[in-house]
DNA sequence: TGACATCTGTGACCTGCGTCACAAACGATT
DNA sequence: AATCGTTTGTGACGCAGGTCACAGATGTCA
């Protein structure tokens, strides 16, 4: 059904693209949405469409009407959502495995979130009903759609704990960061950092004064280096700290 | 099947406990759980136990293993988690017609939040396998759980947010007591507030004083007054300005 | 290679709110 | 009524982080 074609991928880095199809995507066994019965899996990866999306480019927007559900294979996409005065707040990064725009589809209104590849992205791609009409049709799917939402809420919750009693400027780039890094399982990772300091700034809440000077802070510290556009993490432990 | 006893309830007040039972609810009109066919109502209520409970006792904590779902029938309660050091932060006062307990028990794991009756407080209790196996049995159910954790996680998320991007104390404290006169159609609402500075100021991740300074500056500007514990908001509109 | 735009780095200052300290008001108990 | 514990009110001070202003670095295009 699905070709292996070989992904080209030689580097160590977080951003590649690498999945080329459900069957033989690496995050299959994980506890995600991709990991279903064979023959559930079959029926269900006939209904998508594998599409690759150039860096920058938009899924979708906030308060746009949900039309299609992402699963997103390959690469990183950041979701953001903003508040009336129009500061823009980072939810969080999205992983391949993760379900995009899951929510808004199951509560048939707007995404709730906008949705921005952050570099070339790989994602299967959902007519909203075909993708509902599945999920209805399958107990596992709806119990893994239920329970995705669920840890959503408990995620979203946990944020806006932190956020509410905690949570620094230094503590969140800690956590972006962080986030950026994820699945790269070197003890040092590093990652190609796109994104400027105004960038950063506004998917943080913060200004980008405040982000010049926390990541200064974490050079001289030595807990992170950047050369170029490339960042690399040199003691995870002290950004966890921060968190 | 349920007697209808005639609650008596007089004031205008936002502390009252009204409900008898799923089929004379008040709530059961609008677009909550106990808003099911007939049938499926019947077997519902026959799953849970009616309690009441008094103000100040816990439905449930943090942390602790969840065994029971909760549907909330009458009066108020307070929704907080705390993060590891100790703060503890106001998630929301819930209203009758709210489930409590539902993400924890879908989820199969910890409570996430710690529910407190602020005021008497009515419930229907389910012990949490009698819950899912009914909403698993019951398309309408299912429905209906999942899309309330889909709000509950829309809520959070845009909790995350004002609180990221905006909502200073005053702003809290205006929210709280927008949540406290929920339910209160009154131009002028007014209720009784039973918690001290101090407990608000945990409630809502700031210190006394804050408390202290936020409601004298609202009653200075005629806000809101206060006689002893009774509460009065005077311009609602000046409120909602502030979340 | 020079010109121009964008990005990064840093100092000076201001504001919101947490912390500390203490005084006044209120309520219960004898 | 006198006493004591709790709650409320308020001033003084400090710190994190936002705002402003400007200088240097870096990239891009003719």
């Amino acid at each position: 059904m699905l070709k292996v074609q070989g992904a080209t991928m030689t580097d160590n880095c977080a951003n590649r693209i690498e999945n080329e199809g459900c069957f033989t995507c690496r995050e299959r066994h994980a506890d995600w949405f991709c990991n279903l019965s064979p023959q559930a899996l079959v029926e269900f990866e006939s209904l998508g469409m594998q599409m690759t999306v150039p860096a920058g480019s938009t899924l979708f927007f906030e308060a746009q009407t949900a039309r299609s559900v992402y699963i997103l294979c390959g690469g990183h996409v950041k979701l953001t959502t903003s508040s009336k005065d129009g500061k823009t707040l980072l939810v969080r990064i999205a992983k391949p495995g993760d379900v995009l725009g899951l929510s808004a589809a199951i509560s048939g209104t707007s995404y709730e979130i906008t949705a921005q590849a952050i570099e070339p992205v790989q994602v299967k791609s959902f007519q909203r009903q075909d993708f509902l009409h599945f999920i209805e049709h399958h107990l596992e799917g709806s119990m893994h759609a239920t329970k995705m939402i669920n840890k959503e809420y408990r995620d979203a919750l946990g944020d806006a704990t932190r956020l509410a009693l905690s949570m620094s400027i230094a503590g969140r780039v800690a956590r972006l960061l962080l986030e950026m890094a994820s699945g790269v399982r070197d003890a040092k990772p590093r990652f190609t950092m796109s994104l400027t300091h105004e960038e950063l700034a506004t998917m943080l809440g913060t200004t980008r004064e405040s982000i010049t000077r926390v990541l200064s802070e974490l050079k001289r510290k030595e807990i992170i280096s950047i050369k170029g556009t490339s960042l690399t993490i040199l003691r995870r432990a002290a950004l966890e700290l921060l968190v």
